[in-house]
DNA sequence: TATGGAAACTGCGTTTTTGTAGTTTTTTGC
DNA sequence: GCAAAAAACTACAAAAACGCAGTTTCCATA
């Protein structure tokens, strides 16, 4: 399977970089990576010794710390956020197993612009850059993958500058809410993940009295539904609906 | 010049991709492509004959239509922007000389999510996707480039909702004149483009009355002049310094 | 340089969003 | 299971942003 997806190259297919990584192999310690890649070689794209193991709450990236290569989310969730004004802050997106961290940083900054924070205990793989770079050089179909991966963030990126910009409040936190349900999936009628009101309002640009008010509201109209934390979508239909004139960019 | 920036390659350099195609070549008629990539030879990303005059205020990207290739800048301005709510016009960036417009729709869309118009007569380069991908597959060089280009709009956009989500509407005008003045430059101490109040509402993500008060109430503070249309800037450290907490991203 | 149309401007009422402060409910650690 | 802490909630007041409608200024063109 992985080999039929490296030959099919220079193709328009959303493929994720790292795909190709199965959790199940770092796991358990000694790590072998599966590559999608057929042209690295162990020694282009090295196993890290650091696996790192994050229990709930830790943050392991640091705004302004310098960028020494990216992290992969082998399991568990996480948010990215940057610090801004009057320390609000913005979460910028929510990542989940198979997905990457710190990406941003490595084209051309320093230094981290966000920080990242374990939402759950989470398992990570850690590439140096300059391993990266020397796997990127050497496969133009990962590069190529990697450019793919970005244009796509630059899409999702950019429906959100579309949201801010027209949306409602209302709008903003009942996108957030679909941006969540598609992202992390719901279990016995209750989305997948457990936020804080605040969190959501760091998302949807918002304040927590106003992510909390519109919840009340839409408890009312049965569309949702809250036992505490735990937020339910009642009715999926009528929430895509209302927002639906502006076509939010899908990213599961 | 151009081998040496060439040989540099794995590197965080900011190196826009097609910065080896020089605007004088293709004015002259017949276009030589003086390139960056030696591994390229004319036969891979070759010189398309429609080179396309625009005049301004001519859309030469209309939303929704299929992506076929990218247009290059040689000559003008240009600006890229959406449709959104109520026929609510969101304007996504402004482009100059050697930049790249519909790269968007490159990655994995299939159809141009924005819309282009040529802001004063305007010279542009196209090259279809094929030609594209043909070039990316063979030239790793090239294909990072993209991507550190990708990755260099993804934290221009990233800024961006950072700034509608987060600042004033007074500091997001600033933030917006600012960003003109990084793009375009000025002359004669006033910024080198002339849009209307509407457009730069469109950019900050407000209204043109909005845009029009706060003009205003800049000019009595000698934070900026207006003569009609055009807009000078006249103390730019007091307009960085009121929105310096945000660190607005540096897009020259 | 006169003129018609477009853009810029202003004041004011309305709506939306935010902030405060105090209460209730839920979660968490022992 | 209990108590303390944290989070969720509510009502009300304040601030920010918006939209309309009428006036003035600008600018392209005859």
């Amino acid at each position: 399977m992985d080999s039929e997806v490296a030959k099919s190259h220079p193709s328009n297919s959303i493929r994720r970089p790292f795909s190709g990584l199965s959790c199940s192999i770092c796991e358990n310690g000694s790590c072998l990576i599966k590559r999608n890649y057929t042209a690295l070689s162990e020694s282009d794209l090295p196993y890290e010794k650091n696996n790192i193991r994050c229990k709930k709450g830790h943050q392991f990236i640091m705004e302004g710390a310098p960028v020494n290569g990216l992290f992969f989310v082998l399991k568990g969730k996480v948010k990215v956020f940057r610090t801004g004004i009057n320390g609000r802050e913005q979460i910028v997106r929510f990542a989940k197993e198979g997905e990457i961290i710190g990406h941003r940083g490595f084209g051309t900054e320093e230094y981290y612009s966000i920080g990242a924070i374990a939402l759950e205990d989470t398992l990570l793989c850690y590439f140096s850059k300059s391993s990266l770079q020397k796997a990127l050089y050497k496969t133009p179909e990962f590069t190529y993958d990697m450019m793919l991966f970005y244009a796509n963030e630059l899409n999702r990126s950019e429906s959100k500058v579309k949201s801010l910009s027209q949306m409602t409040v209302r709008e903003r936190v009942i996108d957030t809410l679909l941006y969540i349900n598609r992202k992390f999936g719901e279990n016995k009628g209750f989305l997948n993940v457990v936020l804080s009101r605040k969190e959501y309002a760091d998302y949807a640009g918002t304040t927590e009295e106003q992510v909390i008010r519109i919840f009340s509201i839409l408890k009312k109209e049965h569309l949702i539904i809250a036992k505490g934390k735990r937020i339910g979508i009642n009715n999926i239909e009528l929430l895509k609906k209302e927002i639906s004139e502006h076509n939010y960019f899908l990213d599961s």
